[in-house]
DNA sequence: GAGCACTGC
């Protein structure tokens, strides 16, 4: 059964697109050089069009045309699009492949697939001897893996050597980017031509406000602002639908609860201007939000009533709202920043930049003319606003990214050709945490067992536990597990108290079903609990239990268990035997991989960190850990949240001598050591003279006792007290507010 | 005693 779907397959249709009068000279520009960038905005048609120009053009005589896509829903809806085009079924001569979802056969001679699927592909087969065209679509987002892709392009593909090794023809390489910082993308690909295609976007004209100035980035006045601009906009704009850019759920519902109030306050005989407009529709959207509810905002609003979407960054890229024709931006995003000098990831509220507030207007003219409305000032927009989003490499934690440039044979990480590079200590601190976990050895070379981490899509400390049972035979334990940490959050907490308090008992109740005290267990209990219910939504429903993040958590354990089977199927896969109880051997693996992620009780309520940060933190009270006292010195946590406190989450208790051993490799390394590791002209005799220095350093071995010692004695870093400061200021604030 | 955006394998 054909997947395409049913919209008008009007021939004409696609000649009337700007892409399609630069036909013959882009098909020319593709065959001419190893490397060609084409821009264009959206509406050029450069996605559907120029795959099947070249496929039209023979370029799929030597192999396929592949084109990537940073979003699961942008490769199958282009794909979907493209093969009724081109009059034939989804997955056979077009094609696309996600995780999870394979629409792909012999025949597929056009591939539509997420960037993260084609670095996986290259670890594969990192000729790419099946491709004779690469597209790397969306370029200008700079996601990590199309950034990756990029790099390993460049450094693969541009030496004609290289290139042509293992393929019987030249691969080509087009980079699809909306027309900014092309020049400097072109610098970076050896100066390849530039192809620039005119976009087909309605013109939208966009304002200042006078609200937010430069004073007031770390204000929470903006949530007011947008709600008065919203309501200002609906009163005396004419006919058209509005979309507000904000930055979280609590202030997104807050925000639709107050343009609520504004609006059943308006007598529409006189306080609105359009008299065609006679209502208001207030919809809130955020990707945590069920997604039958999600759906209900592509409803056209009923006649003579106007639409309002309150929204996260999830409308800026990932949902197009048709009939929007006003945007009312706040100018704020919350961002997850990597913080390396704390091994921390910290979610903070931050200016956009000038190039996503482009973005979040460019939402207005997608059908026709718009307006957007920004409540800052001019000079907020020119002291606040930098020029770009710092790219996700240079904000992330880069382990898993560093290991399969690894395992691909690029030694030397730190002078990969990165467009940006992220700061050195980004790059030594994903190699020494890769060291810890037996990664790579002392010389930064991939280990056996680093060839079967980079396998899993999984956090490679997760990975290291998860290998670890099932050397031991009890994977089990584990593989749900690594699935649940791996997706959203699957434990829903209402706002409302009342439902917030019949929440939490269910959700201590499930905990103390897995034996309490630990928060790993509860996880395990939640999955296996659901899975033999028989009927596993309504089991969710009445447990407070989020089902559509359980039903995923359900297929990644199926992934990981496939890709287990396929390792355990090899030789050498280690074998191990522990005698003990199940609840000891089920910490200590996770311990095997969560040693870095350790933490002793210092005073009272707080814990101390071992990882070399030695970080002040509280275990949040959504753990079963959570005031409990006896006998809980040593704990290991999943994730750390910095909000009004440093929370450690998903808790378990372990024993002091299970990490003993384990915790001195934490100080083992010097990262100024491991930046000549990092580098590939470090001689033999070199490494051997460093490993001899290394040795004798370690001569004294260090104890963990010594080590706890100095921690306590170090204050946190100023970063993280600076966020909490912050979120605290912030906080403040909104009460501040609600209680005027 | 709880305030986490989005995306991907």
């Amino acid at each position: 059964m054909s997947k395409s779907r049913r919209w008008d397959p009007k021939d004409s249709e696609s000649k009337l697109l700007p892409i399609y009068q630069h036909k013959t000279k882009l098909i020319q520009a593709v065959s001419d050089s190893a490397f060609l960038i084409v821009t264009g905005e959206t509406g050029s048609g450069k996605t559907t069009q120029l795959p099947q120009y070249l496929h039209q053009a023979g370029f799929c005589k030597d192999g396929k045309i592949g084109v990537t896509q940073p979003r699961r829903v942008a490769a199958i809806t282009v794909a979907q699009r493209v093969a009724h085009e081109m009059q034939c079924t989804l997955g056979r001569d077009v094609g696309y492949q996600v995780r999870f979802d394979d629409c792909t056969s012999e025949d597929t001679v056009v591939k539509y697939m997420t960037d993260g699927c084609l670095l996986r592909e290259i670890l594969a087969d990192p000729g790419l001897s099946q491709y004779s065209v690469i597209i790397l679509d969306e370029v200008h987002e700079r996601s990590l893996n199309t950034d990756i892709l990029l790099g390993l392009l460049k450094k693969i593909f541009s030496n004609p050597a290289k290139a042509t090794k293992g393929r019987a023809f030249p691969l080509r390489v087009v980079v699809m980017s909306a027309t900014l910082e092309t020049n400097k993308l072109s610098s970076f690909l050896g100066n390849c031509p530039v192809f620039v295609i005119p976009g087909r976007t309605f013109s939208v004209t966009c304002t200042f406000g006078t609200a937010i100035g430069p004073k007031d980035t770390e204000s929470t006045a903006y949530v007011k602002e947008v709600v008065k601009m919203a309501f200002d906009v609906h009163t005396s704009e004419r006919a058209g639908d509005i979309l507000v850019f904000l930055t979280g759920q609590s202030e997104i519902e807050h925000a639709c609860d107050l343009l609520f109030e504004k609006a059943e306050s308006i007598d529409y005989r006189y306080d609105v201007q359009d008299q065609t407009v006679e209502g208001l529709l207030i919809l809130p959207l955020y990707g945590s939000m069920p997604t039958d509810q999600q759906r209900q905002i592509f409803q056209p609003p009923p006649p003579r009533i106007r639409k309002c979407v309150v929204a996260t960054n999830i409308a800026a890229t990932s949902l197009t709202i048709n009939g929007i024709k006003y945007i009312v931006d706040s100018g704020f995003v919350k961002q997850l920043n990597h913080n390396s000098r704390v091994g921390m990831d910290i979610l903070e509220v931050v200016p956009i930049s000038k190039s996503e507030a482009q973005q979040r207007a460019g939402r207005a003219g997608r059908t026709s003319a718009g307006k957007c409305f920004r409540i800052y000032t001019k000079e907020f927009w020119e002291k606040c606003m930098p020029e770009y989003t710092v790219p996700e490499i240079q904000r992330t934690s880069l382990s898993a990214v560093i290991l399969t440039l690894k395992c691909l044979g690029i030694h030397d990480v730190i002078r990969f050709p990165y467009l940006d590079s992220p700061e050195e200590r980004f790059i030594l601190e994903a190699l020494k945490q890769l060291y810890q976990f037996d990664a790579i050895d002392r010389r930064g070379r991939v280990t056996q067992l680093g060839e079967m981490m980079v396998e899993f899509p999984l956090h490679p400390g997760l990975t290291r536990a998860v290998l670890k049972t099932a050397s031991l035979g009890c994977q089990d334990l584990l593989l749900p597990v690594a699935a649940m940490l791996s997706v959203e959050n699957i434990f829903i907490r209402p706002g409302h108290p009342d439902k917030q308090k019949e929440a939490d008992k269910k959700h201590r109740a499930l905990a103390a079903k897995s034996g309490g005290m630990n928060d790993f267990a509860t996880l395990l209990c939640v999955f296996q609990s659901c899975k033999s219910s028989d009927k596993p939504s309504v089991w969710c429903k009445e447990n407070w239990i989020h089902w559509r993040a359980l039903k995923s958590a359900f297929s990644v354990e199926r992934q990981l268990c496939e890709i287990l089977h396929r390792l355990q199927q090899k030789k050498d896969f280690p074998i191990e035997t522990f005698d003990g109880n199940k609840s000891e051997l089920f910490r200590r693996c996770l311990c095997s991989g969560y040693f870095t992620n350790v933490a002793r009780r210092s005073v009272g309520k707080v814990f101390c960190t071992m990882d070399g940060h030695g970080s002040m933190v509280h275990i949040h009270p959504s753990s079963s850990l959570f005031d409990q006292e006896a006998e809980l010195n040593w704990v290991i946590f999943h994730d750390v949240l910095v909000t009004s406190r440093v929370y450690i989450r998903t808790v378990c208790p372990i024993r002091y001598e299970w990490v003993k051993d384990l915790l001195p490799k934490l100080h083992e390394v010097d990262v100024f050591e491991l930046s000549s590791v990092a580098r590939e002209e470090v001689t033999d005799e070199e490494m051997i003279k460093w490993e001899t220095r290394e040795a004798a350093k370690r001569q004294p071995e260090v104890s963990t006792e010594d080590v706890m010692k100095k921690l306590e004695k170090r204050n946190n870093e100023a970063t993280v007290s600076d966020a909490r400061a912050r979120y605290l200021q912030r906080k403040q604030l909104r009460q501040q507010s609600k209680a005027l």
